[in-house]
DNA sequence: GCAGAATACTTCGACATCGAATATTTAGAC
DNA sequence: GTCTAAATATTCGATGTCGAAGTATTCTGC
């Protein structure tokens, strides 16, 4: 049997209030936004001692995960942010010299972003301690286990980015 | 078998350049970004019908959970927010007479927040619409599979609230 | 060709959150 | 009893993000 942890007190403590709470939705819920929230953080303060915020390396990552040069919105549809936001993280990347604009030569609206040999090398140093915390906390679970999952969330996955506005269902009781 | 989803598309992407990615680790993680993402801005959306935005009603569930009272600081660490962070919250609230601010009598530095009958009635009237999104995505799983999946997430959250150096406020741990 | 729609990035204003500093109050040490 | 430390909520300044508007460029229908 595994022990409890705070979500099962928190789900404990809204049982009698709303006895329709399924515990296992509720639970999965609030664990992974747990979890997304606390892998951020770890690994906010893991990039510090390398001298990189969490923001800088995401925005580094995107970039070499398309070789090294893309346009800024296509680092927004990456990172799921505007493009509005992107201009200042890509300023602040230039100032620190990891990364240049490039106008485009065919089509002067566009500008693409391009990795420098410095912004190359902090992102492979940053790499290993960014996975770091996400396969210690997943060591929790066996390789089968994970594949696992992998699998139950891709198939909720599927299911939530099909849900193109669902309308108001049970809106209603009375005020 | 299981169709691909976008994690899949990106794990795919990503593969070549780093040999040694755990597909089920990064596909966990990254999904779970997501779903915790896309549950918050539906629920944003859902909520806006009900003339509510989602922070509002998260402050209103926090106290809600804590019998309808409760000091700033309480809803901070249910939130797992900053405690100046509640106060523009409570202002909000207060000007919506939803919360009413109540000094403690024995304690004159504390301030309780208090639901009001209409805060109440607006939680209430809440809670299904936000409840229906999870249980719809999450109905992408069979009874046994969510709960497979809550307890495989519950013993990842053991470990990781058990960090060397855990994120969240309330840490402590022997050093 | 040309007027207007569409595209791409940036600027601007608004807003939420946070950490640090502040004011007030309570608890503890001696 | 007084003095110091801890606790509680708030204010303040800084920062990051977003939507909307702005600017420049390219595309399209006719």
């Amino acid at each position: 049997m595994t022990e409890r942890d705070p979500v099962d007190e928190h789900v404990a403590r809204w049982l009698p209030v709303l006895p329709d709470l399924d515990p296992d939705v509720e639970g999965a819920v609030v664990r992974m936004s747990l979890l997304t929230r606390h892998l951020r953080a770890v690994k906010d303060r893991a990039l510090a001692e390398l001298d990189l915020q969490e923001k800088e390396y995401g925005t580094l990552h995107a970039l070499a995960g398309r070789g090294g040069r893309a346009a800024p919105s296509d680092i927004a549809a990456d990172l799921r942010m505007a493009p509005a936001s992107i201009t200042a993280r890509v300023d602040a990347l230039v100032r620190r010299g990891f990364v240049r604009r490039i106008p485009s030569t065919v089509d002067r609206r566009r500008i693409d972003v391009e990795l420098t040999d410095t912004g190359r090398a902090y992102w492979r140093r940053a790499i290993g301690v960014v996975g770091d915390e996400e396969h210690r906390v997943l060591g929790a679970l066996t390789p089968d286990e994970r594949r696992l999952l992998s699998d139950l969330l891709r198939r909720i996955t599927l299911v939530a980015e099909r849900s193109p506005a669902a309308p108001s269902r049970n809106v209603g009781g009375p005020l």
